[in-house]
DNA sequence: CTCCATGTTTAGAA
DNA sequence: CTTCTAAACATGGA
């Protein structure tokens, strides 16, 4: 979504001022450093990877965006307000402005000379929607674990966070503590987790927008199930609260 | 006031 | 070596 948004319209235009209103979402460059880079450029493509959002700058360089919790691209028309919390500015010729906008300021902002780089440097594995089937049961298979951290790892599989990894477990009958699963399970995970992300990209992340047999809906203490009606349980794993249906989604 | 929250990283314990 | 937990980061809402 935030990556069609910037293809739409942020790309292509004549960068005319950088403003670093809160240099704490810089990561490894300098608000001195980032202006140089933009200024007077444009930005000519966007591609994202898991949680990832990279723009190509003209010169070749790459912006490297990372929205955290509660970052979202905001586009600004000329003389429009901007969001409350725009922590980076970049203003275009013409009047057109991109807010970055992230009240709790754990997204990130930073350059990088490519994506494939930047994602070697970090760990990152292989995108949740173009990772092929066989590399998912080969990441997946093997491990002793629990299941759900093991979707939350960005190195073994990149893009799910904890809201989606749960969904995918509920979608797909599997308890998030479960472990060492079978082959037939993880390619019911993995069609779960395509169909969840497609799903969600199509509804534009409002979760009352998700039909209702999805979990998201409901994911609130005390709700129950929306396939059987059973009291959906509430546990912490690897310090995430994970909501689950005990009747449907098994160990 | 206290607790919790859609993410990542790091340190340290099993 | 693998797995897991807690803490830290910053802010707002219940």
């Amino acid at each position: 979504m935030a990556r069609r948004l910037l293809e739409a319209r942020a790309l292509h235009q004549k960068i005319r001022a950088i403003d670093v209103r809160d240099s704490r979402i810089l990561n490894s460059v300098s608000a001195q450093d980032l202006e140089g880079a933009l200024a007077g450029r444009r930005l000519s493509s966007a591609i994202r990877h898991g949680k990832r959002l990279f723009l190509q700058i003209d010169s070749g360089l790459w912006l490297a965006l990372h929205l955290g919790l509660t970052g979202w691209p905001v586009i600004l028309e000329k003389g429009s307000a901007e969001p409350r919390h725009t922590r980076l500015r970049i203003d275009f010729e013409g009047g057109a402005a991109l807010a970055f906008d992230d009240l709790r300021i754990f997204g990130e902002v930073g350059l990088t000379a490519s994506p494939q780089d930047f994602l070697a440097r970090r760990g990152i594995g292989p995108d949740a929607l173009k990772m092929e089937k066989e590399a998912f049961l080969a990441a997946m298979s093997g491990r002793k674990g629990k299941i759900k951290p093991a979707l939350l790892d960005q190195g073994l599989i990149a893009g799910l966070g904890n809201l989606y990894a749960d969904e995918a477990l509920f979608q797909s009958g599997i308890c998030p503590q479960a472990r060492s699963l079978k082959r037939e399970r993880l390619e019911a995970l993995y069609s779960a987790i395509q169909e969840v992300l497609r799903t969600s990209l199509a509804s534009n992340a409002d979760f009352e927008k998700l039909p209702n047999s999805y979990l998201l809906p409901h994911r609130r203490p005390g709700e129950a199930c929306p396939w059987d009606g059973t009291a959906l349980q509430r546990i912490k794993i690897a310090g995430r609260t994970s909501y689950y249906c005990p009747q449907h989604q098994k160990k």
